[in-house]
RNA sequence: GCGGUUAUGGCGGAAUGGCAGACGCGCCGGCUUCAGGUGCCGGUCCGAGUCAAUCGGGUGGAGGUUCAAGUCCUCUUAGCCGCACCA
């Protein structure tokens, strides 16, 4: 009996929790919540993707665990199902994607299924009902009452084959991430969101929250907050050029200046250049580049002088060239900046290409092989008053001058940019705003929401790069709610980020028709106890979310700062190549076949077997094999003689003589390793356990019970069935045994007796010896190794080692 | 270029500063089997060794701290991931 019928087994237990409605919660005061969260997915036309099983049974078992311990968990799942991909499929397969989408969602669904997820079924979302972005649609019209939704005229990035603007985050190594077309600035009106206005709110609030220090960093990093000055410099034009610095005690050495080829200073200066022609063209080929070519390292700093115009460091009244060049951009600081080629790299090798004075300001490098950036311990010289100071202290006594003087400021900087909420598509929310030629932009009364995507047969973009809906005459015009005249509809949608940033609050009241949730339900569920999520999130979809929330915060819709208590993160499994999955290096691996062929809980106890949950790992067949063959080895404990114990144990950890103490340890093990992620090495201390009884040749029924326990969050069909069949009943209602510390220990413990480090002999001792009497031991065990050596030092460290130091 | 991260047997990976290689895969030998497969038992870091006791070496590289370093510190190399040259 070595093979057990996964197929019939894994079946008959997940029509079971379906009808049972095992997993389905709702509101108990008497007992604790835990609310753990997945990211739900994008239910793309593959069908679900072996790596997303990882972070699915992760939280799952957890989940499982937390019901186990007695805990009201809330572990639900849903759809995030607006997109490019289903859109693209649709066009091309001329069909509706809302179809598409629903095509999609019940193939991920029959899937997650049978992988057996404790999900709570009846709170499933899905970002493309109506019923759903009706709330996506009131966050945002509240957002755009506030004032933190705006219009912009903006240079975006263009796919020149999608026809969509794209967000920076979605632009890939310069082409579009979606279809790897080209991708193309191109100037558009672009709803815009106020996440900047949050910046600082979302790198403090960091501090109350328990994330991984690499998904901190991140954030602040994205955030990206400096601290620094603006500088005004006058020209020969007599314009005031502004520039913003992070080292205005570097002031004096600023040689030259540079601006944004799209400065608007160069279309004022225009009859002033000598030169336009070619700056016109410097610009209109700084244009075409998208933001990864102006970026791209190794490249040659390219630049044209401004022949005509130039500055005045208002520190020594020098004048000072200026230059255009494309690695200033105009969507940071003031899209211009003072050139200080002697700290810092990036001006040194400008100015050595365009043969411009560097001048040392911090003593202390080689100014003439490189730039001295790290010069923060350096003293001030060619600095005028500045001289001698340290640069902490010019940093401080320059800002004070520029403010008295009236010709700076202090000023705090963040990378963050704020975020186009635009798309020119057709599967997303729509934006219910009407333009009005009297009124402007106007909110669309929220008695009207949701407002509905027109169902419509053609749905594919225009060429002129406006969305597909503005084709449709019948959507496009209405009425102005405020003045009753003539009005036309936005014809944008959202971005897919829109849905995903709030969708854990609509999980504690799906169904609610009046409120995106109600307050009671969000005090009972909310925060989040623990979100799981892959690093690629960290500084998009964590951070929309994260501002969304505290949006809703200050406007009273929830009641805490921040939704996410806890943040962890999982690694990618690649395929057996290690090389990411795809289609074109054909090392897909479909889990259905996987399922097929060795069963969920063996695909289950593979993926969080097959190494550091939060690293990345390579998908192994024969390492599935393994898995199988020790659920097997479960499968035929119920081969073993059982062993009577002394008094009925079915109902407490009463285990046999020899094995007691692996049991407590074991208990004690999983039990720690599930809370920490170390899912692997739970599963190979229930290796080691069986292999353990197996040694042993007979189980009793209180070591049967708790095994079956200890495996079910990890293998739960299997173990409900072996359960059932010895008669202990349903397993998911019983609760996690304990172990005993006192009893996690054997008799007897082997310790390393070493000399000067050096392991030279093994000695069995009683487990909780003195000192003394393992120096006894050691020595008797050494013999007469020790003879003739003065012992310098004795190290002991209880039940592990001796180490005699000796000369 | 910046930020993050990783490096341990043939492979995936274990090791609160305390016996490196748990657990699994693979491989080798044996048993079971008509055979293949499955299952079971034993072995498996490298090199010496009277192939036994034992000895030496070993966690990308070079130093250092320590009685003791895969683990801590300094420098360094390579891979992977992200990026918006952020002034």
């Amino acid at each position: 009996m070595g093979n057990y019928d996964y197929t019939a087994i894994e079946k008959k237990w997940q029509n079971y929790w379906d009808e049972h409605e095992t997993f389905k919660v709702s509101e108990d005061k008497n007992k604790e919540k835990f609310y753990v969260l997945v990211e739900f997915p994008y239910p793309s036309g593959q069908g679900l993707h072996i790596g997303h099983p990882r972070p699915y049974t992760a939280m799952d078992i957890l989940a499982r665990k937390r019901r186990l311990e007695g805990y009201n968990v809330l572990y639900p799942f849903g759809w995030d199902a607006f997109g490019l991909p289903t859109e693209n499929f649709a066009i091309k397969n001329k069909i509706h994607p809302a179809a598409v989408t629903a095509e999609n969602i019940k193939n991920f669904t029959r899937q997650s299924k049978a992988i057996g997820f404790s999900f709570d079924w009846s709170r499933e979302v899905n970002t493309t009902d109506p019923e759903y972005y009706k709330w996506t649609q009131w966050i945002f019209l509240q957002l755009f009452k506030k004032g933190l939704a705006y219009k912009k005229e903006m240079a975006v990035n263009w796919c020149t084959d999608c026809k969509v603007v794209l967000a920076n985050e979605e632009v890939v190594d310069g082409s579009c991430e979606r279809c790897h077309s080209e991708v193309v600035r191109k100037v558009k009106s672009q709803w815009m969101l106020k996440i900047t206005e949050y910046a600082q709110r979302l790198i403090d609030d960091l501090d109350g929250v328990d994330y991984p220090e690499r998904v901190r960093l991140s954030q602040i990093n994205w955030i990206g907050r400096s601290t620094g000055a603006e500088v005004d410099f006058k020209t020969t034009a007599g314009e005031t050029m502004r520039v913003y610095t992070t080292r205005p005690d570097t002031l004096f050495g600023a040689t030259y200046m540079v601006i944004s080829p799209e400065h608007p200073y160069i279309e004022k200066w225009a009859d002033r250049l000598n030169n336009l022609p070619e700056i016109e063209e410097y610009k209109a080929a700084a244009g075409r580049k998208s933001d990864f070519e102006r970026s791209e390292m190794n490249k040659d700093k390219s630049g044209v002088k401004l022949d005509g115009v130039s500055a005045i460091n208002p520190v020594n009244n020098k004048e000072i060239p200026i230059f255009v060049s494309d690695y200033v951009l105009m969507s940071y600081g003031t899209g211009a900046i003072m050139a200080v080629p002697g700290h810092d790299t990036r001006d040194w090798e400008f100015a050595r290409k365009f043969e411009l004075p560097v001048v040392e300001v911090v003593k202390g490098g080689d100014i003439e092989k490189e730039a001295f950036v790290d010069c923060d311990t350096g003293v001030m010289v060619n600095s005028g008053f500045l001289d001698g100071l340290s640069v902490e202290e010019a940093k401080a006594k320059i800002t004070d001058w520029l403010f008295e003087n009236k010709i700076g400021e202090p000023k705090i900087n963040y990378k963050l940019r704020d975020w186009v909420f635009s798309r020119q598509r057709y599967w997303g929310e729509p934006i219910p705003l009407v333009n009005c030629g009297k009124c402007g932009w106007v909110a669309i009364p929220e008695s009207e929401l949701p407002l509905k995507l027109p169902e419509v047969e053609s749905y594919i973009p225009t060429d002129t790069g406006e969305s597909p809906l503005a084709a449709l005459d019948g959507f496009i015009n209405t009425t102005c709610p405020e003045c009753g005249g003539d009005a036309k509809r936005e014809t944008d949608t959202m971005p897919q980020w829109a849905g995903s940033s709030w969708y854990f609050l609509r999980y504690c009241d799906p169904h609610n028709k009046n409120e995106l949730a109600s307050k009671e339900k969000l005090d009972y569920w909310m925060n989040i106890n623990w979100y799981n999520g892959g690093m690629e999130h960290t500084t998009l979809h964590l951070l929309y979310s994260r501002f969304w929330h505290k949006f809703l915060y200050d406007i009273g819709v929830v009641t805490t700062k921040e939704p996410y208590q806890k943040r962890t993160s999982h690694g990618m499994i690649l395929g057996e190549d290690m090389q990411k999955m795809s289609k074109s290096r054909g090392n897909v691996i479909n889990p259905d076949d996987v399922i097929r062929d060795y069963g969920a809980d063996a695909l289950r106890l593979y993926e969080m077997f097959v190494g550091d949950f939060e690293k990345v790992a390579p998908w192994s067949t024969t390492g599935i094999k393994g898995c199988k063959r020790f659920l097997d080895r479960v499968w035929a404990l119920q081969n073993l003689t059982v062993k009577e114990s002394d008094t009925p144990c079915a109902e407490v950890n009463d285990y046999s003589k020899g094995l007691g103490a692996s049991f407590h340890r074991t208990i004690k093990k999983v039990t720690y390793d599930i809370e920490n992620l170390k899912f692997n090495t739970a599963i190979a201390a229930l290796m080691s356990l069986i292999n353990e009884i197996y040694a042993a040749g007979s189980i009793n029924k209180a070591e049967l019970r708790t095994f079956l326990i200890l495996l079910n969050p990890f293998a739960p069909h299997i173990t409900e069935e072996m359960f059932e069949a010895a008669g202990f009943g349903i397993l998911n209602e019983q609760s996690l045994p304990e172990y005993d510390e006192a009893l996690c220990v054997d008799d007897e413990v082997e310790i390393a007796i070493q000399i000067n480090g050096k392991v030279r002999a093994k000695s069995v001792i009683r487990a909780g010896c003195d000192k003394s009497a393992m120096l006894t031991s050691a020595k008797s065990a050494l013999g007469a190794t020790l003879d003739g050596k003065t012992i310098v030092k004795e190290i002991v460290v209880p039940d592990k080692l001796v180490n005699f130091v000796v000369r």
